[in-house]
RNA sequence: GCUCCUGUAGUGAAAUGGAUAUCACAACAGUCUUCGGAACUGUCGUUCCAGGUUCGAGUCCUGGCGGGAGCACCA
């Protein structure tokens, strides 16, 4: 619809003499001004030197001529809009459409391009904590969404499997004697321990950073099948149970939540590839020595300093990063990479990726970093070193809990929890931080994802309680609200695609259902007027409300 | 210190440069013999400051003030 507009408006600018006149369509922000508006008379009045009111006259009259019965009104308004207001039997082709084809929402635009998306990444031997919860959310949105344009998506996640907080954790669990490890939380606590003899003491922090790259060689030895002292393969035991442990944690918690990952990447794949790629861009001058670490200035490209290869000879995260991209590439070639991490990581990326444009252009360019904000509690940033977190865990078994007051089915109670949850994140632009407090941030009232599931809920069970058939025949003079709003679905759906702004989304879903709340208050449905076509208007809702919150990751229950 | 992000009702947020700045929570007043009240209707209340660009600025530019993050061997 967008399009004709666009098309008509244009033809009517060259008839005018402003065919380079670059103008907006879109909806105005009251209803009453109609389905559509164009700036066309103020953008083009500069152009034609005319006063663009009196522009905006000619182009309701070419208009009226161009589109025919399509519009019930075009009218000049304010400064020089011009409002068009759709018939309601083009709004009623549109919500039958929405009702029956199954298509309804998705776009062909992206049809043959494939996209892998990283995000999640929680770290095995940390807990899995609301802040992953957030990237999990937004990367799982932004999956489906890319999905909706036709784009094939490759869903990936990367771990840190080796590295300081590994040693760390398994420290602590050796200096307990704990061999056999029971539960996510024990590894999570283990860690806590293990940071803080780090810090506190000298001897441990030696003994740590020489597990660490001991760690380093087990690992990569295990790869390659040699052969291991006792001692050797006690740690590489006990490091395998550590990270199934934290594996499985980490597979129960992206089950809640609807995720499922193609590809799951460890630091420990990426380590020997990118140490080669970085010390072969050593000697192309790409990296530099120095304080026997190995360096990329970042200074050349407006950029900082960061190191790759530390002193002792271990690859940093940014090297894991260089190795992880080629990895991507030959395990799975995709026309674009998409990396979705917190928003405190930029710099990082900005230097990698600088690096990387270095050493392999093409793998760069078609790269790209997509931050979201912190979640951050009200006592400030979380850190999983010092404990003060909140683990997803931990969050999603309290939502169930007070979604089970008024569920007594736990799956249902866990589809609401996870909408609240979701909701929460996916209701604002990404990359903005989020405060979060339990008590006001999880709200089941209002705008909330129980909202919206539970508007959908209401809707298909009075369509299942009419016994009339849906007819588009018994269509009043004037469209609902409602309908009107609901044409708009494919629409924002590419939006929310092209500015990877899944809020969009979330915002519209909850005006349908506040609209759909206000329109059944007001109208009898079952036994009431026009009710065949109002059937028609519930079905176009219950429709794009499933297909909308689906889009987002939210569960659709079947009742509530 | 340098770099990046950010500042909108009491609170949390929204607004491709467009019309009277939306929405929810909170507060207050109603709807209560319902097609499912996790709902609906109404009241109250907002763009940090100073310039600039523009027909038009919460949005873009400059400066100031406040908040956050990053800045060599963590991820």
């Amino acid at each position: 619809m967008e399009q004709l507009l666009r098309e008509a408006v244009q033809k009517a600018l060259e008839e005018l003499g402003a065919p380079e006149t670059v103008f907006a369509i879109e909806w105005p922000a009251d209803l009453a001004h109609g389905d559509f508006a164009t700036n066309a008379a103020l953008a083009s009045a500069k152009i034609l030197n005319r006063a663009p009111r009196e522009i905006a006259e000619d182009l309701v009259q070419k208009l009226k001529a161009s589109l025919g019965d399509l519009a019930a009104r075009i009218e000049a308004a304010g400064p020089g809009f011009v409002n068009i207001t759709l018939a309601h039997e083009t709004i009623t082709k549109q919500i039958e459409n929405a009702g029956t084809n199954e298509s309804w929402g998705t776009h062909t635009y992206n049809t043959g391009k494939s996209v892998m998306i990283e995000y999640s990444n929680p770290n095995p031997f940390k807990e899995i904590h609301i802040g992953h919860l957030m990237s999990n959310v937004v990367g799982e949105a932004l999956s489906r969404v890319l999905e909706a344009s036709g784009a094939r998506v490759v869903r990936d996640t990367f771990g840190g499997d080796v590295g300081p907080h590994v040693a760390k954790a398994l420290w602590a669990l050796r200096k307990k004697g704990i061999s056999d490890i029971g539960n996510a939380s024990e590894i999570g606590a283990a860690y806590i321990q293990g940071s803080n003899a780090y810090e506190q003491s000298p001897d441990a922090k030696e003994e740590i950073d020489a597990l660490n790259t001991r760690i380093y060689d087990i690992v990569a030895a295990q790869l390659s099948s040699e052969t291991l002292s006792a001692e050797d393969r006690d740690i590489l035991s006990l490091w395998r149970k550590g990270r199934e442990v934290s594996m499985e944690e980490f597979a129960r918690i992206f089950k809640i939540l609807g995720t499922s990952f193609d590809y799951i990447f460890y630091d420990s794949d990426t380590t020997k590839g990118g140490i080669s790629v970085v010390r072969d861009g050593l000697a192309r001058g790409i990296f530099e020595q120095s304080e026997g670490a190995i360096i990329y200035r970042g200074e050349k490209k407006g950029l900082h300093t960061l190191v790759f290869i530390t002193s002792r000879g271990t690859p940093t995260y940014e090297t894991k990063d260089i190795g992880l991209a080629f990895l991507k590439e030959e395990r799975c070639s995709t026309d674009e990479v998409i990396i979705i991490t917190a928003i405190e990581q930029v710099g990082h990326f900005e230097v990698v990726l600088a690096a990387l444009e270095e050493i392999a252009p093409l793998l760069a360019k078609k790269t790209t970093h997509v931050p979201h904000g912190l979640l951050r509690l009200t006592t400030g940033k979380m850190s999983s070193r010092k404990g003060n977190i909140i683990t997803a865990s931990e969050l999603l078994g309290d939502m169930v809990q007070s979604a089970s007051e008024k569920n007594a089915d736990p799956l249902v109670a866990e589809q609401v929890a996870v909408a609240a949850v979701k909701y929460m994140i996916l209701r604002q632009a990404p990359g903005g931080d989020i405060v979060f407090d339990p008590e006001k941030s999880l709200s089941l009232e209002g705008d909330s994802g129980p909202y919206l599931q539970y508007a959908l809920v209401r809707a298909k069970s009075v369509i299942a309680q009419s016994s009339v058939t849906p007819n588009t025949k018994d269509a009043p003079e004037k469209p609902y609200t409602l309908e009107r709003l609901l044409t708009r679905f494919p629409e924002i759906v590419r939006k929310a695609e092209g500015l990877r702004a899944p809020h969009l989304i979330t915002q519209y879903l909850t005006q349908i259902a506040g609209e759909w709340n206000s329109f059944y208050a007001q109208e009898r449905i079952r036994d009431g007027a026009n009710e065949a076509y109002k059937l028609v208007v519930a079905t176009a809702f219950v429709r794009t409300m499933e297909r909308g919150l689906s889009l987002l990751g939210i569960p659709v229950p079947e009742k509530m």
